[in-house]
DNA sequence: CCATCAAGTAACTGTTTAGTTACCGGCTTG
DNA sequence: CAAGCCGGTAACTAAACAGTTACTTGATGG
């Protein structure tokens, strides 16, 4: 079907291509490649990842990658844009004001553990970027507003529990979140040091719950009165 | 040029007891390589950090770097395990059995929290190691022995308090040291993204001394009757 | 004073990597 | 149906990289 010497000029001439096999779908191309970037980056970190190996996960290739995305550091930030993206629309989604004050919190701190558990990547991402002193979080432009919804609802619960008398007046929003962040974000991203130097698999489905518990429970016990 | 003349020391000395001119240390070459090494692992993790890099910043070259070291994972190794003597040595000069077990576990909050805030790489370089699921750490031989006398101590300030009726029963060791290291460890190890997207300063004198405050409350919160 | 050996230097090598270029072919539209 | 745009392929390139080799320097003991 490729005839080489089509018109006898001798153009650097490549290998046909034989075998065509997908139809087009540039939304599914770019789709695939951002999820293949996903797990590259968490799983090597921005140093370690490689273009070539994003663009076979994807099933795809250099080029398609370079034309959707511009080059390497874009791609990774819109990674990490995407993750934040999902945690926060997913947090948005629990509307903590609806329960009682002490519940609201548990409820916050559950979600979290959880949304963590299941998202190993947001976490790896979140180590990576810090490595780097948030070099391209400060870049992006998309991610100013996303994240004072959490603190404002949070501060709400919080000044009800308040007025109820459940929660001590220094109960500070910033405060009750990182200690629910910190909680879940260490076991689980430091999971492979500490069972190696404990001795212990902390990973174990009784050991994960144990711990669920003991974050709400720690969490509560911090700022009840 | 140089030429001491006395040749009359025949004592089968095979070091020169005093005043090396230094233009030789391998001591201290060896040294260098791995101060140099840590701080270049632990700004750029494994997959960024660069052997050259290394060689210019311990003012040598790579040939010393790999007659002392083997290669580049070895010597991160190497680095690692530097890393974890040092905290864990600081951590038994505490000797926290010796104050009541509230100043006890308040004293080992306290200790962690500095210690991580004054020796940044090491943080970087447990977030580096956690990434690669502690595939370095696993080869270590040296390191199994290290850990144990902490969780020993502290499970015995813990059953010295639980006698005396200021902790709960259910106050599990391990729990205690993870919610302490989560604590500090999340707080800055994660500071730049946490600044950035909820634009705060986390690292400013004020803050800091309020999260150190928080952390030996909230310690102390949740094992306390 | 010279043989030896360890400390140290610098240029080199084969491979890997991010990014580019040359080319292909289906689809749309004038 | 020709023109040309756009999604897609694969080979290419210059630079960077980990690791090596050939060599120099200087202290020491015989």
């Amino acid at each position: 079907m490729n005839d080489n010497g089509q018109n006898g000029e001798k153009k650097k001439s490549r290998r046909p291509s034989q075998e065509r096999t997908a139809q087009r779908d540039p939304e599914r191309t770019r789709a695939a490649i951002l999820e293949a970037a996903t797990r590259e980056f968490a799983e090597n970190g921005m140093g370690g990842a490689r273009v070539d190996a994003i663009a076979e996960r994807a099933g795809t290739n250099k080029r398609m990658l370079y034309h959707y995305f511009g080059d390497k550091e874009q791609l990774y930030l819109r990674v990490l844009e995407e993750a934040y993206v999902g945690i926060r629309t997913a947090e948005r989604a629990l509307h903590i004001g609806d329960r009682s004050p002490e519940e609201g919190i548990g409820e916050l701190a559950l979600f979290t553990w959880r949304y963590f558990l299941q998202h190993p990547e947001f976490l790896s991402l979140l180590g990576t970027e810090n490595l780097h002193r948030a070099r391209w979080l400060r870049q992006s432009v998309r991610l100013k507003e996303l994240h004072s919804h959490l603190i404002g609802e949070l501060s709400d619960v919080l000044e009800r529990g308040k007025k109820q008398g459940v929660f001590v007046e220094s109960a500070d929003p910033l405060h009750v979140y990182l200690t629910i962040a910190s909680l879940g974000y260490f076991y689980l991203s430091n999971q492979y040091t500490l069972s190696t130097i404990f001795g212990r698999d902390l990973i174990e489905p009784n050991h994960l719950n144990a711990w669920e518990r003991h974050i709400v429970h720690v969490t509560l016990a911090s700022i009840k009165h």
